[in-house]
DNA sequence: CCGGATCCGTTTCGATACTG
DNA sequence: CAGTATCGAAACGGATCCGG
């Protein structure tokens, strides 16, 4: 995106720029909300995302430093994609997307309680998010998912 | 954007439908943080945005409910584009995407003194941005700007 | 002049088929 | 299962034209 080399002291370029594509954050969010982390996982998300699309991303993300590729240690075929640092501090953004979806989607489908509990208490939610999704759990799915903990 | 017609129920999802392309969302940046109103401001910005896709998504925007357009009262040949009440609800997205970027964008330049405010004092901030915005003034540009108040 | 609409060459993207 | 190759579709950039 040489859109973007241009230098400009606006902060929030290089955010559009790691992200002004429908993909990559479909990658993260399905890392964060749903606890996915092999290719065959992200793969079958409901927005049926090409082989070769995903393997672009997933190279981008892993490049700018958003993910790292582990290898499985219970499967040697499999490689797990998780979150750097970067990528942890992306919740909180995350999060504001939820909250202005979930406000202004007017189908919406989000947890209600979910929404409301974030949105009154940032605070105590974001970092119980963090250290989650950093020990593999995810924010609505799986035994140790956030929801579940409310 | 049909990928996403597809239901579920991520809350985030909306967000990525409106703004999981490189344009849209710095349009609302230049408004914000720019104080940019017109045709021709959003096409002089340093991104180099072609005629007919900022046509393009400005009508996208407008049918969004995210801006609305206005002939301008001093200049007739003018349209002046402002953010409506969900445009406006982005401000804590773009402030989230703005401290992800200082904090991680290698060669930012982003104002450190503002960057700082606005991670320590949210709550105080955001409003401000809010009310700024709202009467036609921006962050970084103009004799209102929020940064000359703080 | 300002705000677009239209056309067109080029690039990028993405769906499918295929491979190690 | 994790990707690559191919190829058609869509988006983009740039120039140009037009109505007010």
């Amino acid at each position: 995106m040489k859109r973007l080399d241009v230098k400009s002291h606006c902060p929030i370029n290089y955010a559009l720029e790691c992200f002004g594509d429908p993909w990559s954050l479909l990658i993260v969010r399905d890392i964060v909300y749903f606890g996915k982390k092999t290719y065959g996982e992200f793969l079958a998300s409901e927005e049926r995302i090409a082989t070769n699309v995903l393997a672009n991303r997933l190279a981008d993300l892993e490049k700018k430093g958003i993910i790292k590729k582990c290898p499985c240690d219970t499967d040697k075929r499999k490689d797990i994609y998780m979150l750097t640092e970067r990528g942890l501090d992306l919740i909180p953004l995350l999060s504001e997307m939820a909250l202005w979806g979930a406000k202004h989607d007017v189908d919406t489908d989000a947890p209600k309680e979910w929404v409301e509990t974030l949105s009154r208490d940032k605070e105590h939610i974001l970092p119980l998010v963090r250290t989650t999704v950093e020990k593999g759990g995810a924010v609505f799915m799986g035994p140790n998912s956030v929801v579940s903990k409310l």
